[in-house]
DNA sequence: CCGCGATGATCGAGTTCCGCTCCGTCTCCA
DNA sequence: TGGAGACGGAGCGGAACTCGATCATCGCGG
């Protein structure tokens, strides 16, 4: 077994991983191998990053970033699941620690949330949650679904937002078409166009309005 | 010049090739590359084609592969033109051939048309519109805004659709959306989630119903 | 508090595989 | 039958990935 501290290591970048790091300065590593991916995205794009560059950028050797990763695409996995985690606490934290006044409103500040993502996380405007990678067989639940849920919960606790069978995938589909509809917003424009934009609290209006009143 | 033949040779991937065919085996034989390419990436994902693969599958030698296309990502970017091309021409035709009693009756066949691309069309659920590869600078409108033109014009010849300035990227946006569903939908269900897809008419009209009432 | 073995972590030269070129050969057409 | 179009495939350069030697850190017995 590995990592038996009670610290939960970072959800399911672990899945990617070959060697869970046991030392301190190991996870450091990690980290500024993330980082400098990440670094690299933002400069030439993923299809051209080289595992050459992501360790030079990263004062590592080339044994190293396959110490930790398979290959080239795990590394881009990884970072899409640790920009995922981050995006997706910074969605819930705005969510729930705003002062909305009800559900609709909170859930416009965490598309509000997510489209700062794309400003301000690196690599998240090419990553974003990784469903874009075309990975086979892609095992796992959708990280869209996942925060999808997540969004539902953190409603349901400071809202009281009642439970139904078709909320999931109408929460999900809402994601996926924001998401959508942002990386157009800053494909050609870096501050986002903002008539792209707007159509993203129409959109989760539509499809998830009319389950967001109170229990 | 090139290509003087009255017929207009497929539209823009011409730009993306390198020496246009003369004689007609020629000819063949791009198509016969296209076709491998498609069934390659609906295998194995287009992060994962090799040119090799795509010869060997063609019957052709790779010096063959290199004579039709600089790189191997032109080869991705041809595919997917030839897939917009072939799925914008699905998509009018059934905007103006079929007996819609409205345009917005008229617009959900178009999706309809989109959806099912993705299940009949080869390597388009992978591809798409070709907005989805991460190509530096990415000159030239992206086919979304494209198709979303063309759409417009051609709901304003059948139904008489009045022009309004926001009308390009509110259609754009749909389309985007829609289209982000679709993939999702596809992406862990070969048949297609029909739970998604169910969104795609709902946001279309959000989206652009206000501006599809007759002039 | 100090070795000191065990295990984790790092390095980088070397191997393999893939993208792409080059040029000799073959095919088509006038 | 000459010339241009089309094709094949060995070979080159570079990027992905491996592997064993070397260095760092930790735990433990003295």
């Amino acid at each position: 077994m590995i990592g038996t501290q009670p610290a939960p290591s970072r959800s399911e970048i672990a899945g990617l991983i070959r060697n869970e790091p046991v030392q301190a300065r190991s996870a450091a590593r990690l980290t500024a191998l993330l980082d400098a991916a990440a670094a690299v995205i933002d400069e030439i794009g993923y299809e051209r990053l080289t595992t050459a560059m992501v360790a030079e950028r990263a004062g590592a050797s080339i044994g190293t970033v396959y110490r930790y990763f398979p290959d080239r695409i795990a590394v881009l996995q990884s970072l899409s699941a640790r920009n995922a985690d981050r995006v997706t606490g910074r969605i819930l934290s705005d969510i729930d620690d705003e002062r909305h006044g009800d559900a609709m409103a909170a859930l416009h500040g965490g598309i509000a949330a997510l489209v700062d993502a794309f400003r301000s996380e690196p690599g998240f405007a090419s990553l974003r949650f990784g469903d874009v990678l075309d990975l086979r067989p892609a095992e796992g639940s959708p990280a869209y679904a996942v925060l999808a849920e997540r969004i539902i919960e953190a409603l349901r606790e400071r809202f009281g937002v009642a439970e139904h069978k078709d909320l999931p995938v109408a929460m999900e589909s809402a994601i996926v078409a924001i998401d959508a509809i942002a990386a157009r917003a800053f494909a050609r424009d870096a501050g986002g166009s903002a008539a792209f934009l707007g159509h993203g609290p129409e959109i989760s209006a539509q499809l998830v309005g009319e389950y967001l009143s109170a229990r």
